[in-house]
DNA sequence: TCAGTGACTGACC
DNA sequence: GGGTCAGCCACTG
């Protein structure tokens, strides 16, 4: 409890999900490994669908560890989240992303807020 | 209440 | 090198 950590996981989701730069993407295991639940990738995925909701998170900036658009069946369109990712330059095929490495944003490095 | 499912990942065989 | 299994936690039926 008096940890700085008092935030819910899924808020903590959020928080790095909106930090995502534009023209860029991330996976769940990786914003699962930065907030420390690098095994509970299953909940940043449940998270991100829950704050598709709420509207202030860029979910579909969150793709599986390949950059395949794994979640896009969630999104209204069928092709919406590739349509979004299209819109900000990345490019998409088969529903996955072109030079995924490229486009990689990694919490764990760009925020580099582990180290304390 | 119990059991199954899910926008995943890593390890093991 | 490719497929299978287990783990994680929350929500639904």
């Amino acid at each position: 409890m008096t940890k700085p950590d008092n935030k819910d996981f899924f808020q903590k989701v959020y928080e790095v999900a909106r930090q995502i730069p534009y023209g860029r993407v991330t996976s769940y295991g990786a914003i699962a490994k930065y907030l420390g639940a690098a095994r509970s990738a299953r909940m940043v995925g449940w998270a991100m669908n829950a704050s598709e909701k709420k509207g202030d998170v860029p979910a579909h900036r969150v793709v599986n560890k390949i950059g395949l658009l794994t979640g896009k069946h969630h999104f209204d369109g069928t092709n919406l989240m590739q349509q979004l990712l299209e819109n900000e330059g990345i490019q998409v095929k088969e529903h996955q992303i072109v030079n995924f490495e490229k486009y990689f944003w990694d919490p764990w490095k760009e925020l580099q807020d582990h180290t304390s």
